[in-house]
DNA sequence: CCGACTTTGAGAATCCGGTCACAAGGTCCT
DNA sequence: AGGACCTTGTGACCGGATTCTCAAAGTCGG
């Protein structure tokens, strides 16, 4: 499920504080979302956690991040570095935990041979070699959105079984591959269309809940 | 609905070449999406297209970025000018249409004063102030994840409506406003979960489907 | 050792979005 | 003008995900 990452942070921020063990209750608090929807995920993947007390924290956290691949490291190449490649190679958070971003390729001349970093910009038409002596696992994609496919493309060629897209354009790909999208203009856009009907019909938005209420929404927006 | 900005994007694209109308089974192959999903989400929003030759692309296209609220701008504030926060300040990806970075505030007093682009970074104290004289309608949060959700009480104190959160946690606004996430990590670790289904067996994955489908997949992962 | 209390795990009911299928409406060629 | 053909709009259906509910399992204090 998707939603392993979630309940993967929720535990670490328990385990920093408390000890021992976690309901399901605090962990749908922490995550942000229904309690019944957290036994029904982890119980999907094996009955740990005991009636009566919980989950063991220690050992939950051992189990997911096994189950989500986090016990092994997983090299990653960002094709594309411009604004957004650099910033994301040298972004700390996902060189936290198991994902080093281990090459950067680019088809610009100009870049190529850059250091960013530790790393240095390399061409994209060695990807291919690249992605084979490096074990790359993950393919990044940072391009402007004409680009974006042929990349998709030639990642696939060379191996790459998983691609996480930024460039502002649908791609395809075989489906033995995992795709995932960050689109951040559409982001915007979907908040643009909700603050619209805001300033639009301009009190009587909400349907006579409690005005100031305090809820986890994310994806549905009521 | 989310699938909005979507068919904006493919409408764009067919505007460029061709002239007069698209039909949903184009509009759906270019967003990658199912035909008939398009033409509900359409009718949706009233009905516009003909029977028998589809929708006219420059009407529908206006209505669309109508109801998207790309009409009107969008002034944006960036809190936290990190690697990410300032990548974000500069991407011209969401300058393009609509939304103008409008100022950029952090909490440390190193990077306050510092130019990025035309901007200047200010101080979180002000964040009231700014928000109000220039007319802020989106916040986006990109500061590590202790500081978010203060961050994002400040914004909502402010008046801003809608909050684009790139943190990585979980926050929690009142149910008046917009809150969206954008989390980098998870992407990489829901890679890394498919990924990890590959390597673990390694033949029998896909259920004896044609092995070479294109299919624009993005959300389920089959 | 027993009873009160807590919390999981799962079966049942419900909700929601996606897909299908088709009639209604409209174009274009003859 | 008429018929063949195309594409929208929508009602019906389907399946998966979410939520509700409650019995089973386990702890803890006396």
């Amino acid at each position: 499920m998707a939603r392993l990452p979630l309940y993967y942070r929720a535990l670490l921020e328990v385990s920093d504080a408390e000890v021992g063990t976690v309901s399901s209750e605090r962990l749908a608090e922490l995550a942000g979302v229904n309690a019944a929807k957290v036994r029904k995920d982890l119980s999907y993947l094996g009955s740990y956690g005991t009636r009566g007390v919980g989950y063991e924290v220690e050992y939950l956290l051992h189990e997911i991040s096994r189950e989500l691949g986090l016990t092994e490291d997983w090299p990653v190449v960002i094709v594309g570095v411009g604004n957004l490649g650099a910033a994301l190679a040298n972004y700390r958070g996902f060189g936290a935990r198991g994902f080093r971003v281990t090459a950067l390729v680019d088809s610009d001349p100009d870049k190529i041979g850059r250091h960013i970093g530790s790393l240095v910009v390399e061409d994209l038409e060695t990807l291919a070699s690249v992605v084979e002596t490096r074990a790359i696992a993950i393919g990044i994609v940072a391009t402007p959105a004409q680009a974006a496919q042929e990349v998709a493309d030639r990642l696939v060629h060379a191996g790459v079984r998983s691609i996480l897209n930024f460039a502002p354009t649908v791609i395809t790909v075989p489906n033995h591959v995992s795709l995932r999208k960050v689109d951040l203009a559409t982001e915007l856009q979907i908040l643009s269309f909700y603050q619209r009907r805001l300033t639009a019909m301009p009190n009587g938005g909400g349907p006579a809940g409690a005005p100031t209420a305090r809820t986890e929404r994310t994806e549905e927006h009521s």
